[in-house]
DNA sequence: CGAAAGATCTACT
DNA sequence: GTAGATCTTTCGA
C-alpha cells in the first residue's frame, strides 16, 4: 500500500490567501495532469479571480451548494465544474476552508505531452488552440467532473510556481471575462494575463445569449 | 420541472 | 473577425 503524499506545506501556505492576491503569482506556473495514458503539462498564462460569497460573479454568490462545495474546502485542491452541457473549467482553490475563493485557470501553454494533447483535442489545428481558453485547457489536461475536488497531492496532479514570478511589466490585468451582471465589482481588475502570449483567450464581452428558437 | 450555465465549434464574410 | 447552434448538469422552486 504506497502512502498518499500530502499537499507540500510551502505550496498549501503560498494558496491559502485570497484568490485575487494568488491569482497573479500563478501566471507561468506549471500546472501538470498524469493519467494512464500519460502526462500533459501546461505553462499558466491566464487566470481569473473569485472572490467567495460577496462576489456577484462567482459561483459561490449564492451559498454552498453540492456543485461548489469543492470551492468550499481548504486550499490545495481543484474545483471542477461542468457548464453549457459541453465543457468543464478548472479553479484551483484558494483561501482556507469556508471561504469560497478560487483562481479559474483560463488558458496555458501545453509545454509536456503535446501529442496526447491533440488527441484530446481534435479540433485543435495548432499548439496555440491546445489550451487557449478554459474549456480547451480542462479538455488537454484530461480534467472532469470526476477529478472535482482533487488534491495537488500526488503525482497525478502537481502545481509547480515559477521560480520568479513573472515580472510585473510583463502581468496585465482587467476586467472578467463572460461574467454578466457583476453590478459595481465590474471595476475590479480580477483577470489577469501575461502579455503578448499568443495563448491568451480573446475578451469577449458578456452577451445575452438567445435560445434557438429565437 | 424549467431556466441558466465562468464556452467552443463551425460556417461564413 | 463575426455570428449562431450547441449540449448536459445543476440549481431553485
Amino acid at each position: 500500500m504506497e502512502a498518499v503524499p500530502a499537499i507540500p506545506g510551502a505550496l498549501l501556505k503560498w494558496l491559502a490567501r485570497p484568490a485575487d492576491v494568488v491569482a497573479p503569482g500563478l501566471l507561468g506556473a506549471q500546472l501538470l495532469r498524469t493519467t494512464a495514458e500519460g502526462s500533459v503539462g501546461v505553462r499558466i498564462t491566464e487566470v481569473e479571480a473569485y472572490l467567495g460569497e460577496s462576489d456577484p460573479g462567482s459561483h459561490a454568490f449564492r451559498g454552498q451548494t453540492n456543485r461548489n462545495k469543492a470551492m468550499f474546502g481548504p486550499a490545495g485542491h481543484i474545483y471542477v465544474y461542468f457548464t453549457y452541457g459541453m465543457h468543464h473549467c478548472v479553479n484551483i482553490v484558494c483561501g482556507h476552508a469556508g471561504i469560497a475563493t478560487g483562481v479559474l485557470i483560463r488558458a496555458g501553454e501545453v509545454t509536456h505531452g503535446r501529442e496526447l494533447a491533440y488527441r484530446r483535442r481534435t479540433s485543435a489545428k495548432n499548439d496555440t488552440e491546445l489550451a487557449r481558453g478554459p474549456g480547451r485547457l480542462a479538455q488537454a489536461l484530461g480534467l472532469t467532473l470526476a477529478d472535482n475536488g482533487r488534491a495537488f497531492a500526488s503525482g497525478a496532479l502537481e502545481l509547480r510556481l515559477p521560480a520568479t514570478p513573472a515580472p510585473a511589466a510583463h502581468v496585465r490585468s482587467g476586467p472578467r471575462v463572460g461574467v454578466s451582471g457583476e453590478g459595481g465589482t465590474d471595476s475590479y481588475p480580477w483577470r489577469f494575463w501575461l502579455e503578448g502570449e499568443k495563448t491568451v483567450s480573446p475578451y469577449r464581452a458578456a452577451k445575452p445569449r438567445r435560445r434557438s428558437d429565437g
